[in-house]
DNA sequence: CTCCGTGCCTGTGAGC
DNA sequence: TGCTCACAGGCACGGA
């Protein structure tokens, strides 16, 4: 499932190949991520145009082609994108081909067919929806100051739910969100007006510096992921609680509980991660 | 306000 | 062996 660090390899590959190149043609093999929108229309808007740059908000990939057109690809949980340089057959899962010159190929999967494509035309950005979201925590305004003023708006929720919001912090998932609260010994469902300044600054810290290391470790390939040339990431090596169910607590050997909680699977350490919490409350 | 279930999909793996 | 079913979880939406 790609969360932020994964799409940010997948954004950095894809600036590495495709900055530049003209898309000749398209093929739509399935048409689900293309909601509603016909497969003719969609592909006339493409064909012809110049991939200029490609950016990420949150989960978000966005190709900013010629003509001030913007092509927004959400891989939701199985969407991959792969990069060939010659003409490859498409494969069971393939549900768009991008032809590019030069014979390059870009060309979109998808398991579960949950992605989805949508295609802006002269849009002023900060009305998409990628831009719409909260804050981007490798953009320059994502401080410990400005994430105290995103919890101080949610005083009542739980952490876990919080950071999985995307309206607050674009770009974090399930794995990443657990890590990160092993990482500060926060318990995932702890509520935000409990949490103590130096516990915020610990998830902050820890939030950062675990996506980081998910960028660093090219992804965590549990499952799905794949980068776009169809490598997987090392960060799966390293995680500490996600999908340990009944495993030993690497830092203190007492065993790693799973729950549901925001309808997710929840992994964390009871004893690293303790709920309650009889500090002074940071707000005060 | 916050949480929870459902739908969208299909592969995997546990248990019988 | 082969079947059923929970699970995987991103996001939108409706309801408690």
């Amino acid at each position: 499932m790609p969360e932020l660090p994964e799409v940010e390899c997948i954004v950095r590959d894809l600036n590495k190949y495709l900055k530049g190149k003209k898309i000749t043609g398209v093929f739509f093999i399935f048409y689900q991520m293309l909601q509603g929108v016909s497969p003719e229309v969609f592909g006339r808007e493409i064909r012809g145009e110049v991939i200029q740059e490609i950016k990420r908000r949150g989960k978000y990939i966005l190709f900013f082609l010629s003509n001030d057109k913007i092509l927004e690809v959400h891989l939701r949980m199985t969407g991959r994108l792969y990069y060939y340089s010659n003409s490859v057959a498409p494969e069971k899962y393939t549900g768009a081909v991008f032809y590019l010159d030069g014979g390059d190929e870009l060309h979109y999967q998808d398991i579960r067919k949950f992605g989805t494509f949508r295609l802006h035309v002269k849009q002023d950005l900060s009305q998409l929806k990628p831009y719409l979201l909260g804050l981007d925590p490798l953009e320059d305004n994502f401080t410990l100051n400005s994430f105290l003023e995103i919890l101080k708006r949610n005083p009542g929720r739980k952490i876990k739910p919080f950071l999985l919001d995307q309206k607050n912090i674009a770009g974090m998932g399930n794995i990443y969100t657990d890590e990160t609260l092993f990482r500060a010994g926060i318990h995932p469902q702890r509520k935000v007006n409990s949490l103590t300044l130096q516990e915020i600054k610990k998830l902050f810290e820890s939030l950062l510096s675990t996506l980081k290391e998910g960028i660093e470790c090219r992804g965590t390939s549990v499952s799905d992921y794949r980068d776009i040339r169809g490598q997987e990431g090392e960060f799966q090596k390293r995680l500490k609680v996600y999908r340990r169910e009944g495993a030993y607590c690497l830092r203190c050997g007492s065993t790693i509980q799973r729950k549901l909680l925001a309808g997710r699977g929840t992994y964390f350490c009871p004893s690293c991660q303790p709920l309650s919490c009889n500090k002074r409350r940071w707000e005060q």
